[in-house]
DNA sequence: TCGATTATGGGTAACGTTCCCCAAAAAGTT
DNA sequence: AACTTTTTGGGGAACGTTACCCATAATCGA
């Protein structure tokens, strides 16, 4: 009834045989490779996709390719990361690479390690680090070991290439809207961090930094207000509870990511504060969420897709030349005006 | 300035050099094997630390096994399957066995065999397809050459196991719930499936059945009302003005899953319906969206993590024994009310 | 004490590719 | 015609592990 040993699976000696070839022929065929003549080439198509041959990645990846890429995601429920991997797939689509993804767990800074380790292990032919916790070292030390390039993330190494959207431009764009609808007290919820390394170079810093400048940059230096909670639903939930306790209320507020401008929404919703009536609400990331009937929020749009597209390039141009030097792409961003921002009461 | 070659990895050569035993020792003490002995292990296990060695798992894999598991995702924007990734790592988390994901095109039965082949090729020890769309004899083609578990499609097979939500009974919780708050005009929203193969297996087909036995059941056949589209956004908007199109308006609408549900209610937002005083909804499958403040949806939960770890543990069952017979699992949802669902006006 | 069993350790041939070679044939060059 | 160069094809040794063996040493039973 049941078959118990699985078909042995066709090799290249197989193929081989078939196409009365040598093996040494038919590796040439499948790499492309120099030294096979048309006639040649023709034949061996032929045998393989009569035997329905397809090469064995780990026989390939002991001779050093697996035509593996790794990406590694930190958090795999943040709704915008899908985007990046699209564009970084589809800008794949014609090459032999294929895109594996590895979960790392969210906000674990072992978790993260091990699913880097872990696709090193399996030889992957380049990495992408979306949004990493991990130590600047660390991901040079990955580096070092297999060309990498980090999303999503400031700060440059001369290891590894960056891709990552203009955080700073991205919050400047938000606080022009604002102020052009009128709004003077424009409050801004952050993600707390206190590590240095990480204070430079993670988006919500630069974030944050952004707000600040472009308030000043619009004489509303004074008017400078941040909360610093977490950028989770929960974390906007109490920022948003703690700005409507203020002595004088925000009549906007910059919710630093789009989760958390939900836990605003839904502090405010709670307090009988309407939106946008009251309150104006912005966030960042144009996940979803941001785009839903229900919700329809103004947000900063980063353009995911295009970073990924980005990405693979870079990646493809590292594994041809692992010596060139290392690059740093920023993206502009670009504002979605919904129906969670007017002008002030 | 650069380093040019990145410095060779640490082999079980030099580990068995540096320990002053046989690479077979050293093999041993890895898969911890018959044959070796307390002291021996100690030896070996304290070289490896401290030359930092890690397996190659190409090597591996050329000798069967890779220690990787491979989950195809037909759709990584769907919120609904990050909980299932959770539950599987979680439950792996003490395994020597890693979880790699491939992304599947959405709804794309080409992208979805490429994935699944991809996976092959690179000797995954074992496969979870999520909700996949391939035909059936593509799934035991994968089964035969691979353990495999399929998650969130029903329909069993010898060759592979599945582990399922039962759809029926969740369509029932959401219709009872509705009728006990004295609804009786309780419209569904489905997804659209002509394949026959298809029409038996899939979460969405059995969900309309599931309302429509759970109709009959309170006496209510003749109320019976379904709206074909599709599971999208898009789609709940669709149906929705469809249904506000009605000579008589149904007092409760079940969408058959969340993103479903946010089309119908930006659709009502629209309309100048309010929910849950004019109409009720529901969704399925309570994902990210339904929890959020402002939606606050009641849904079907379908314990994501829980069908997870379900499917880890069949899985290192099925690679123990590839000839136990195959097993189905069926996983019970529970209702989980929000602020969507009142008594009708 | 002797043979039988068991514990302990190692030698070595695969696994399926690739890549560095070298040989022979074909095509140019003088 | 006698060479160089280029094209075309193949032989065979790696790559790092594992698994099947076989040797030796230790333990045991009578």
């Amino acid at each position: 009834m049941e078959v118990p040993t699985p078909p042995r699976r066709v090799t290249i000696v197989d193929v081989a045989r078939h196409a009365q070839v040598s093996t040494t022929a038919v590796s040439k065929v499948l790499r492309n490779a120099y030294g096979a003549s048309p006639a040649m080439r023709a034949k061996v198509q032929q045998a393989i996709t009569e035997l329905g041959y397809r090469p064995n990645a780990a026989a390939r990846g002991l001779r050093g390719q697996t035509y593996t890429i790794g990406v590694m995601l930190p958090d795999i429920r943040n709704p915008f990361f899908p985007d990046i991997v699209d564009g970084l797939t589809d800008a794949l689509r014609d090459t032999p690479y294929q895109v594996l993804l590895g979960p790392g767990g969210c906000n674990d800074e072992h978790a993260e390690a091990c699913v880097t380790e872990a696709m090193i292990d399996r030889g992957m032919d380049a990495m992408v680090l979306v949004a990493p916790i991990s130590p600047r070292s660390h991901l040079e030390h990955i580096a070092t070991s297999v060309p990498t390039v980090v999303v999503g993330r400031h700060g440059h190494s001369s290891w590894y290439d960056v891709v990552s959207d203009d955080d700073q431009a991205g919050a400047a764009l938000v606080v022009d809207h604002l102020v052009g609808l009128g709004h003077r007290r424009i409050a801004h919820i952050e993600h707390a961090e206190t590590d240095p390394d990480r204070l430079a170079e993670m988006p919500n810093a630069i974030r944050a930094e952004g707000y600040k400048q472009a308030m000043r940059a619009h004489g509303l230096g004074a008017e400078i207000d941040i909360v610093s909670t977490t950028y989770t639903q929960e974390g906007g939930y109490v920022g948003a509870r703690q700005l409507l306790a203020r002595p004088e209320r925000p009549t906007a507020v910059f919710a630093g990511a789009d989760v958390v401008a939900m836990g605003v929404l839904e502090a405010f919703t709670e307090a009988g504060v309407s939106v946008p009536e009251d309150i104006s609400v912005a966030g960042y990331d144009n996940t979803t969420f941001a785009a839903l009937g229900p919700v329809s929020l103004t947000s900063v749009d980063q353009a995911g897709h295009h970073i990924g597209a980005e990405t693979a390039r870079l990646l493809l141009d590292r594994i041809a030349d692992r010596n060139r030097p290392s690059v740093q792409v920023k993206l502009s961003p670009t504002l979605v005006t919904r129906h969670t921002t007017a002008p002030p009461p």
